[in-house]
This record gives C-alpha cells, structure tokens and sequence, in this order.
DNA sequence: CATGAATGAGGATTCATTCAT
DNA sequence: CATGAATGAATCCTCATTCAT
C-alpha cells in the first residue's frame, strides 16, 4: 500500500498543474480578453496539453469564475477586516474622515496584490453573463450600503450635513472605481496612490468649497 | 423619367432595411451580449435573409461600430454645444455651481434618447478590442478635460479652494459614470433624476460638511 | 417579391438535400455500423460539407431516428391493411392456416422495400439506447398480440388445439424474426422466399408430425 | 524459499484484479452498451487506477471478446456433452419428443449462469465488428445444424413426416432464441420456464392443429 | 436586390493510451 | 505491480461567409 504517500504527491502535482493552467489563464484573459481566448491560448501558455485543461475545468467560463471568485473572497475578507464595528464609529467630523480615509488605503494593498484579476473583474467579468454582472453589482452594493451605514450615523450625530445618503454613498463608490479603473489601466503613472486618495476624501468630505477664514 | 423615381424609393426602401437591422442588432446585442450574439439572431430578429445582413455590413463589429459612433457623435455634439466659450466663464462659486449643474442637465436627454445604445457604449464596448476602449477613454478623458479647465479657472479666481484638479475633475466624471450606468440598469426606477443631479452636485461643490452656520 | 416561387424551390432544394443525407446515412451505417460511422462519413458519401449535416439532422441519433421512424411506420400501416377486422375471422383451421400464410406474405415487400433499414432495425438499434430498444421490442410484441388474437379465437372456435397462446405466439414471431434476419443476411440465397413460408406455416399448424392416413 | 510464495501470491493477486475488472466490465457493458462504455467506467466500477486496465488488457474489445470467448466455451462444452453420439438416436417420435425437450432442458441452467454475459452476446456482440457477427451466426447455425441432423435422421426413419429441415431447423432455433431474449429482458416473470419449454416444444412436434381422436 | 441553402475553417471536447512515480 | 496525471489525436459542432437562384 504506497498510497498515502503516492496520493498525496498525485494531489500535489495536480495543484500544481491546476495553479499553473490558472495563471496562464489569467495572463491569457488580460492580453486577449476573455472572449478572444481560445482554451488553446491557455494551455500554449501553460505549456500543457489539450486535455490536461479539461481535467481542471469544465470550460473556460469555470476557469474565469474559478479566478473572480478566490480574488473576491479575497477583497471581501481583507477589506472587511475591523469594519462594522457598530461600538467603534467615529466621534467627529475629523475622525470621520480619517476612518474615510483608512478606508480607502485599506484597499490599496488589495488592489496591488490582484491587479490583472481586478482588470478582469471591471472590464470582462460583466459581459460574460448576467450571472456575472449581477454579482458584481452586488459588490458594490455592498460597497455602497457600507459607506450609508456611516453616513447615517454620521449625520444621526450631526457630524456632516444632512444629505440623500443612498446617492451621496454611490457617488462615494463611482469615485473609488473610476481612479482605481484609472490607475489599473496606467493612467496615474506620475501619480503618488496617497496623493489620489486624499484629494478623493477630500472632495467627499469638504467638496471644492473654500471655507471662509 | 420613372427611372429615377425608382432610384429614389430604391434608396430610401435599402435605408430601411438597413435601419431596421441596426435596430435589431442593438436589441440582441443588449440582449444577449456582443460576444454571444450571432449574425443569425440579427436577421432573425430584423426578419431578413441571412445575405441581407452582409448587403449593408461588413461584420458584426461593423454594426457594432456604426451603431456606436452614430451615438458619440450625437453625444458630442449635442453636449458640446454653448461650451468653452472662453469669454463666457462662471463669475462666482454660486455661478460655477448652477454651470455645472446645467452641464448635468444637459446630458440627461441624451442620455435617455440612447438608453440601449449607452448600455452597450458601457458594458460591451471596451471589451471589443483595444481601438473601442481606446476611444471610450478618450470621451471620458474629454469629459474629465473639460472639467478640468473649469475647475483650474474657478482656483485661478479664487472662487474654490485649492486642488488637484486632474484628480478631482477624475472625482466628478467617476461619479457621473456610476449613476449613469445605474439609472441605464434600471435601479433608480424610485428616483427623480434630479435628485441625483443635485446631491451629486452639492457633493462636489459641498461635501458633506456641515458649515457653521 | 418573388417569394412564393422562391420559398417552393428552396423547400425542394433543401428536401432533397436533406434524402440525400439519409440515403447516403443508411450505407454508411450498414457498412460501419451504427457506433463506428462518424457524422463525416456520411457526408462524404453525400458530397456535402459538414455544415450540411447540422443545418438538416441535429445529431447522429437523430438521423438514425429518422431513418427508422419512416420505415416503421411504413411496416405498421402496410401490415395492418385489412386485419382485425372482427367481422372476418377464419372460419376454419384450413381457412386458419391460409389467413397465417397470407399475413406472411404481406410481410415480404415490405422487407425486400426496406432491406438496409431492416438490417439497421435489427442489427443497430436495440444497440444505441433503451428508447430503441424499447420501441423495438414494443412492435416485436404488437405482432404477438396480433398472432394471440387469431389463436385465442382460434382455440375458442375449437378450430385448434388448446395452447398457451402467449407462449405460441411469442414463438411465431421468433419463428419470424429469425427467418427475416437470415434473409437479410443473405443466408437464403439459393431458397425461394415462399418455399420459407410455407414450411414455417406448415411447422406452426402440423408440427413435424405425421399424421396417420 | 520465500519467494515462491511470494510468486505464487502475487499471481493470485493478479488474478483476483482481472477477474474484477471483467465483472466490472459486463456490469458495466450490461448498463451502459459496449459502445457506449468508457474504460474510465469500467475502472472506476472495479475501484482500479486506469492504468490497471492496460496491464491486464490491451483494449476494450480485448476486455468484451474474453468474457464472450469464456461463455461460448462453456457454453458448447456443457451443451454437447452426450450429444451426437450416433448410436444412440432416439428411435420413436414420443422419444425424439423426449430428446428435444432433455436439450432445451439442458441449456437451461447454462443461460441462468450467464444471464448477463448472454445479453452482451445477443445485443451488442454483433454490433462490434464482423468477426463477432461472424462467430455468433455460427452458433447459431451449430445449433441448426444439431437439430437439421436429428430432423434427417427421424425422416429417414419416418417418424416424423417429410420436410425442409433446413427451414425447420432454422424454425427451431428462432423459437429458442426469442425465447431465451424475452426471458433474459425480464419478460417472462410470470411464467415458469419448464412451461415455456414444454409449449415450444409441443408447437414443434404438433404445431396447433387439433387431432381428430 | 433579397434570399437562405450550402460551406468548411475554427474551436471545443472527449477519451484511449502512455509513463513517471 | 499499481496508479492516475498528462497527453493529443480524433471527432463533434458552430457559425461567419459565400453564392446561385
């Protein structure tokens, strides 16, 4: 009976063929978007056969998903990590901002850890189906329901002013997606993350408005 | 001279037939997607033979383009109008405010005569190849650009507060995006759209600050 | 619009076409077998593209289908001319033995129309899934129930001895199935079909008995 | 001398895999039709590595022609034995009677051995290829053969009356196999197979005609 | 000009077979 | 000797595109 050790080598090896078919594949995604790659894109990138791709997936659909859902996870957990803490909301306007803030660098990391899949997750994961679509809107309805919660609060306590909190917390979400679409495809090279981040909050919280001295 | 006659409903019944499958193509297209989409579920959609498709276009993605530029086009052109006229600038924070706000309006009947067109302007679009994303970044950076010039003028006169404006003018066009696409979804069926116009503005003009009054 | 005319000659094409692809099916299943012919065997026999198939039959099996279901019915409806009808019984067992004979020799064009399907009925589809082999074993059984009849009255009119006439007609149409497949095979080459007939009949009413003078 | 222990072990062993894989094999050729199965399946039914199939086969044909090869070897051995010894003839028409019912008797508990293995040999043995087909008509012509000589022999000595016995040899053996097809297929729950026998048998000696006492 | 039957290249998918462990 | 991961040839099937009517 070699099996436990021979088993356990076996499911090694596979992982490991199964990891490799999933980075190729994500690299494949990204040069040639998903429906321009062809299952024979990715194993040529592999370096593997035909066939070993469909002893890991079932399609190429299920390669994607198998991709979006573990950076999902991923960005969920992470992110979620000391939020919704509902005895530990910020006590002024100042410290709104700097939980707005912390926020925000929060998800830096996270973004710079899956840069390629978070490019598959804003321009392809959407037109695969609508499936897809849906689950990504829902994340940013979580977003979005997220950063409500504070806004209510905060003006419960009359920290900011009193405002439609349902439009203010997505016009909250479309900034943070926008500079981070931004930034993923390039655009902000010359640009310090941080710099972006707090003028971003800064507009959240002052707007363009100069207050009188 | 019946010739010519013929000539001219000749014409004008072609126009038709090709009017009608670029209609037919946008109802699939927003139906199923760009990249699902057969050249046979459009004429089975248009009602015409599967040769009169390739009478009056070269591929799916011609259609794909000529149903898009013929949107832009309108769009720019309907938006550009009675702007960056240099003489003609915002004279106070007040000014530049209800500007902006106007702006704002601007694009709301656009946006609702383009509805289906918009939602594949969003969705499908960048994802076709590099030339069509290409060319949505560079109508948003327009946007972003006309923003910008603004806002520098408006720092320039005092009349706001210091800034980045690359970043912030980014701010402003990541907000509209958002609640476009979200109204273009469906989910402000319970909204007035100008509502969101107007949080959106004071968020920008505002913050959430709550002045002392 | 020249449809009408069109539209009939396009059916037609098509039509024909479409038997093309049967007839040139049914070689290639005799010849291959069912299991070992690929969709582009048969459509190198047609002469026509790949495309061709699928535009006309959706699978393998539906062909096969297809093929069979006509000749079926053909089977079922030529056979059942002029049987049960109750008021026309035999009236005796010579008239009996006469009736036997005559459904015999029903059964002969209709084999020899059909030969290669035939071979196909029951060579290749008890083989491809239960369906067939259910359908098949359902006509088996309609030509016993048919023989059970004519023996139960049979037996009733005293016109022949008391049997188990489930069992008797079972083997009637062994007797049958047997002699048709060895035809089919060419086994009988150097037999004239009736002299077939008439033995099987003759064994089905005396038996290999001698009866005393 | 361990070692020939050892050997002998190991081959039992062996053996032991090859004899699962086989009643893995008709388990599974039994459920799914020969052309139909996958070696995965027959693998995965005996709980072997798929490589285990290859060394004791090389292919799946090998697999189907061993299992037939041994039930048609005991299949002709168990029924031959005490036939066609030619002194000892039966030597009345109640005796031939006899002889034919103690041979139906004989097969008997041979096809209640084999009930699996004879369904492969009667459904998908003559799909597989013309070698198969080929053998399986020569046990049947065997067995016509077997009955022709006895049929001769009982004219020659007048005990039954003159006929074909070709075309009632063939008679006989359609009886018989159509038989054995029902009983196999489950068709035949309600009846005793003694009954069957005896009625089969009857129809062959004296057909349905009633004798005038 | 409109049509839809026919086409076949391109891509997905399966599965028998090999072979390193 | 047993194993099952890996392989790629073989086949299926789709669909953009052509073209005779």
């Amino acid at each position: 009976m070699p099996s436990k050790l021979r088993e356990q080598a076996d499911k090694e090896k596979r992982l490991k063929t199964k990891n490799n078919l999933l980075i190729s594949a994500i690299d494949v995604f990204i040069e040639k978007g998903y429906h321009k790659t062809k299952i024979s894109d990715i194993v040529a990138k592999a370096e593997v056969g035909q066939g070993t791709f469909y002893r890991n997936f079932k399609s190429k659909r299920e390669v994607f998903e198998e991709i979006l859902k573990k950076m999902i996870e991923e960005l969920i957990s992470e992110f979620s990590e000391g939020f919704l803490n509902i005895n530990d909301m910020p006590h002024s306007f100042e410290d709104y901002k700097k939980s707005s803030m912390s926020a925000f660098v929060k998800i830096i990391p996270i973004i710079k850890k899956n840069k390629k899949t978070m490019i598959l997750f804003f321009r392809d994961a959407p037109t695969i189906d609508n499936e897809f679509k849906q689950e990504i809107d829902d994340i940013f309805e979580q977003f979005s329901s997220l950063a409500k919660h504070y806004l209510d609060h905060a003006i419960e306590q009359k920290f900011i002013r009193e405002c439609n909190t349902g439009i203010v917390s997505n016009s909250i979400v479309g900034i943070g997606i926008y500079h981070i679409k931004n930034w993923l495809y390039g655009k902000y090279s010359d640009l310090e993350i941080k710099d972006i981040i707090v003028e971003a909050n800064n507009l959240i919280f002052l707007g363009i408005y100069t207050p009188s001295d």
